[in-house]
DNA sequence: CCGACATATTCATAAATTTCAATATATGAA
DNA sequence: TTCATATATTGAAATTTATGAATATGTCGG
Protein backbone atom coordinates (compact mmCIF):
# COMPACT_ATOMS: atom_id res chain seq x y z
CA UNK A 1 0.00 0.00 0.00
CA UNK A 2 1.29 3.53 -0.90
CA UNK A 3 1.98 6.15 1.76
CA UNK A 4 -0.67 8.23 0.58
CA UNK A 5 -2.85 5.34 0.73
CA UNK A 6 -1.76 4.34 3.99
CA UNK A 7 -2.12 8.19 5.57
CA UNK A 8 -5.86 8.95 3.68
CA UNK A 9 -7.35 5.94 5.44
CA UNK A 10 -5.73 7.34 8.84
CA UNK A 11 -7.37 10.04 8.02
CA UNK A 12 -10.83 8.17 7.25
CA UNK A 13 -10.04 6.43 10.67
CA UNK A 14 -9.50 9.73 12.44
CA UNK A 15 -12.54 10.83 13.49
CA UNK A 16 -14.99 9.91 16.28
CA UNK A 17 -18.25 10.07 14.53
CA UNK A 18 -16.70 7.71 11.64
CA UNK A 19 -15.27 5.07 13.98
CA UNK A 20 -18.83 5.13 15.82
CA UNK A 21 -20.25 4.48 12.43
CA UNK A 22 -17.94 1.69 10.89
CA UNK A 23 -18.38 -0.61 14.59
CA UNK A 24 -21.86 -0.07 14.48
CA UNK A 25 -21.70 -1.24 10.96
CA UNK A 26 -19.90 -4.62 11.61
CA UNK A 27 -22.82 -6.00 13.49
CA UNK A 28 -25.47 -5.91 10.81
CA UNK A 29 -25.25 -6.80 6.75
CA UNK A 30 -26.13 -3.86 5.53
CA UNK A 31 -27.18 0.20 6.46
CA UNK A 32 -28.99 3.01 5.03
CA UNK A 33 -27.12 6.04 5.24
CA UNK A 34 -30.31 7.30 7.37
CA UNK A 35 -29.06 4.29 9.63
CA UNK A 36 -25.83 5.84 9.93
CA UNK A 37 -27.62 9.66 10.92
CA UNK A 38 -29.16 7.82 13.74
CA UNK A 39 -25.78 6.33 14.68
CA UNK A 40 -24.11 9.61 14.85
CA UNK A 41 -26.58 11.91 16.01
CA UNK A 42 -25.90 14.45 13.38
CA UNK A 43 -27.39 16.56 10.33
CA UNK A 44 -28.39 14.67 7.47
CA UNK A 45 -25.47 16.96 5.31
CA UNK A 46 -22.82 15.93 7.93
CA UNK A 47 -22.89 12.35 8.19
CA UNK A 48 -23.31 11.96 4.48
CA UNK A 49 -19.64 13.83 4.47
CA UNK A 50 -18.23 11.37 6.85
CA UNK A 51 -20.04 8.34 4.60
CA UNK A 52 -18.14 10.27 1.82
CA UNK A 53 -14.40 10.39 3.27
CA UNK A 54 -14.68 6.52 4.66
CA UNK A 55 -16.15 5.90 0.87
CA UNK A 56 -13.12 7.67 -0.30
CA UNK A 57 -11.02 5.81 1.64
CA UNK A 58 -12.37 2.48 0.31
CA UNK A 59 -13.35 1.76 4.15
CA UNK A 60 -16.71 1.28 2.99
CA UNK A 61 -18.64 -0.23 -0.06
CA UNK A 62 -21.75 0.85 -1.28
CA UNK A 63 -24.56 0.10 -3.30
CA UNK A 64 -28.14 1.20 -4.31
CA UNK A 65 -31.20 -0.39 -3.49
CA UNK A 66 -34.00 1.72 -5.10
CA UNK A 67 -34.13 5.20 -3.06
CA UNK A 68 -31.44 4.06 -0.32
CA UNK A 69 -27.73 3.44 -0.17
CA UNK A 70 -26.71 0.19 1.29
CA UNK A 71 -23.21 0.98 3.32
CA UNK A 72 -20.90 -2.22 4.23
CA UNK A 73 -17.77 -2.65 5.60
CA UNK A 74 -14.97 -2.82 3.39
CA UNK A 75 -13.01 -6.08 5.07
CA UNK A 76 -10.02 -5.82 2.70
CA UNK A 77 -9.10 -2.34 3.60
CA UNK A 78 -8.66 -2.55 6.48
CA UNK A 79 -6.69 -6.26 6.88
CA UNK A 80 -4.75 -4.24 4.24
CA UNK A 81 -4.36 -1.45 6.50
CA UNK A 82 -2.93 -3.79 9.65
CA UNK A 83 -0.70 -5.68 7.28
CA UNK A 84 0.99 -2.26 6.97
CA UNK A 85 1.00 -1.36 10.61
CA UNK A 86 2.36 -4.85 11.20
CA UNK A 87 5.10 -4.21 8.41
CA UNK A 88 6.49 -1.21 10.73
CA UNK A 89 6.63 -3.55 13.91
CA UNK A 90 8.44 -6.94 11.97
CA UNK A 91 11.15 -4.59 11.01
CA UNK A 92 11.91 -3.55 14.40
CA UNK B 1 -8.39 0.02 23.45
CA UNK B 2 -11.37 2.61 24.05
CA UNK B 3 -12.75 4.22 21.37
CA UNK B 4 -11.02 7.42 21.85
CA UNK B 5 -7.42 5.65 22.24
CA UNK B 6 -8.47 4.39 19.03
CA UNK B 7 -9.39 7.49 17.30
CA UNK B 8 -5.98 9.23 18.92
CA UNK B 9 -3.76 6.74 17.39
CA UNK B 10 -5.29 6.90 13.92
CA UNK B 11 -5.05 10.56 14.28
CA UNK B 12 -1.45 10.38 14.81
CA UNK B 13 -0.98 8.32 12.09
CA UNK B 14 -2.93 10.46 9.37
CA UNK B 15 0.00 13.01 8.63
CA UNK B 16 2.59 11.93 5.98
CA UNK B 17 5.47 13.81 8.04
CA UNK B 18 4.61 11.29 11.29
CA UNK B 19 4.29 8.63 8.91
CA UNK B 20 7.46 8.68 7.43
CA UNK B 21 9.34 9.14 10.54
CA UNK B 22 7.92 6.06 11.87
CA UNK B 23 8.71 4.42 8.60
CA UNK B 24 12.33 5.50 9.41
CA UNK B 25 12.69 4.72 12.96
CA UNK B 26 11.94 0.79 12.70
CA UNK B 27 15.20 0.66 10.33
CA UNK B 28 17.86 1.61 13.18
CA UNK B 29 17.48 0.83 16.75
CA UNK B 30 16.91 4.48 17.84
CA UNK B 31 16.80 7.88 16.21
CA UNK B 32 17.39 11.65 17.96
CA UNK B 33 14.69 14.46 17.50
CA UNK B 34 17.50 16.02 14.49
CA UNK B 35 17.93 12.82 12.92
CA UNK B 36 14.13 13.16 12.34
CA UNK B 37 14.38 16.18 11.43
CA UNK B 38 16.50 15.40 8.61
CA UNK B 39 13.75 12.61 7.65
CA UNK B 40 11.07 14.66 7.63
CA UNK B 41 12.71 17.54 6.41
CA UNK B 42 10.74 20.35 7.92
CA UNK B 43 11.70 22.83 10.35
CA UNK B 44 12.76 21.74 14.21
CA UNK B 45 9.48 23.41 15.80
CA UNK B 46 7.44 21.73 13.33
CA UNK B 47 9.53 17.84 14.10
CA UNK B 48 9.13 18.54 17.72
CA UNK B 49 5.25 18.98 17.78
CA UNK B 50 5.06 16.00 15.47
CA UNK B 51 7.62 14.03 17.56
CA UNK B 52 5.00 15.11 20.59
CA UNK B 53 2.14 14.00 18.98
CA UNK B 54 3.33 10.48 18.33
CA UNK B 55 4.87 10.62 21.76
CA UNK B 56 1.21 11.40 23.32
CA UNK B 57 -0.30 8.43 21.15
CA UNK B 58 2.03 6.30 22.83
CA UNK B 59 3.28 5.50 19.37
CA UNK B 60 6.85 6.23 20.39
CA UNK B 61 8.57 5.76 23.53
CA UNK B 62 11.42 8.42 24.25
CA UNK B 63 14.51 7.97 26.79
CA UNK B 64 17.13 10.97 27.37
CA UNK B 65 20.70 10.67 26.66
CA UNK B 66 22.25 13.41 27.96
CA UNK B 67 21.68 16.35 25.40
CA UNK B 68 20.05 13.92 23.23
CA UNK B 69 16.36 12.20 23.28
CA UNK B 70 16.12 8.94 21.27
CA UNK B 71 13.09 7.88 20.13
CA UNK B 72 11.98 4.49 18.78
CA UNK B 73 9.06 2.52 17.79
CA UNK B 74 6.20 1.17 20.69
CA UNK B 75 5.52 -2.00 19.09
CA UNK B 76 3.00 -2.89 21.69
CA UNK B 77 0.76 -0.29 20.47
CA UNK B 78 0.91 -0.07 17.13
CA UNK B 79 -0.11 -4.12 17.48
CA UNK B 80 -3.35 -3.37 20.31
CA UNK B 81 -4.48 -0.88 16.97
CA UNK B 82 -4.28 -3.59 14.84
CA UNK B 83 -6.29 -6.00 17.31
CA UNK B 84 -8.70 -3.36 17.40
CA UNK B 85 -9.04 -2.79 13.80
CA UNK B 86 -9.64 -6.42 13.30
CA UNK B 87 -12.31 -6.71 15.63
CA UNK B 88 -14.16 -4.42 13.27
CA UNK B 89 -13.46 -7.08 10.89
CA UNK B 90 -14.29 -10.27 12.68
CA UNK B 91 -17.36 -9.11 13.88
CA UNK B 92 -18.77 -9.35 9.49
C1' DC C 1 -47.04 13.92 -13.35
C1' DC C 2 -46.81 14.93 -8.30
C1' DG C 3 -45.72 14.57 -3.52
C1' DA C 4 -42.86 12.40 -0.15
C1' DC C 5 -38.63 10.69 1.10
C1' DA C 6 -33.34 9.37 0.77
C1' DT C 7 -29.14 11.10 -0.32
C1' DA C 8 -25.79 14.53 -2.34
C1' DT C 9 -24.00 19.14 -2.94
C1' DT C 10 -23.14 24.03 -2.01
C1' DC C 11 -21.98 27.51 0.98
C1' DA C 12 -20.70 29.64 5.18
C1' DT C 13 -18.79 29.41 9.80
C1' DA C 14 -16.21 27.64 13.67
C1' DA C 15 -12.70 24.76 15.25
C1' DA C 16 -8.55 22.18 14.64
C1' DT C 17 -4.12 21.41 12.42
C1' DT C 18 0.31 22.40 10.22
C1' DT C 19 4.03 25.29 9.89
C1' DC C 20 7.83 28.33 11.31
C1' DA C 21 10.21 32.42 13.63
C1' DA C 22 11.43 33.63 17.99
C1' DT C 23 12.48 32.30 22.36
C1' DA C 24 13.14 29.27 26.39
C1' DT C 25 15.26 25.33 28.64
C1' DA C 26 18.64 21.92 29.39
C1' DT C 27 23.03 19.66 28.91
C1' DG C 28 27.89 18.88 27.64
C1' DA C 29 32.36 20.89 26.73
C1' DA C 30 35.95 24.22 27.39
C1' DT D 1 30.87 29.81 34.36
C1' DT D 2 30.36 30.53 29.55
C1' DC D 3 29.48 28.89 24.94
C1' DA D 4 27.53 25.76 21.74
C1' DT D 5 24.21 22.37 20.82
C1' DA D 6 19.65 19.58 21.36
C1' DT D 7 15.06 19.92 22.24
C1' DA D 8 10.69 22.27 23.91
C1' DT D 9 7.44 26.01 23.98
C1' DT D 10 5.01 30.15 22.47
C1' DG D 11 2.62 32.85 19.25
C1' DA D 12 0.88 33.76 14.80
C1' DA D 13 -0.49 32.77 9.93
C1' DA D 14 -2.24 29.58 6.48
C1' DT D 15 -4.65 25.55 5.57
C1' DT D 16 -7.82 21.91 6.52
C1' DT D 17 -11.74 19.90 8.69
C1' DA D 18 -16.36 19.41 10.91
C1' DT D 19 -20.79 21.09 10.98
C1' DG D 20 -25.46 22.39 9.45
C1' DA D 21 -28.91 25.36 6.69
C1' DA D 22 -30.44 25.60 2.25
C1' DT D 23 -30.90 23.45 -1.89
C1' DA D 24 -30.44 19.97 -5.57
C1' DT D 25 -30.95 15.30 -7.32
C1' DG D 26 -32.96 11.00 -7.67
C1' DT D 27 -36.53 7.46 -6.79
C1' DC D 28 -40.73 5.37 -5.28
C1' DG D 29 -45.88 5.32 -4.75
C1' DG D 30 -50.23 7.09 -6.11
Amino acid sequence: MSDDNFVKIAKALSDKTRFRILKEITDKKSYTCGDCEEIAELSQPTVSHHLKILFDANLLNSEKDGRFVLVSLNKKTLEAFCDSILDLTNKI
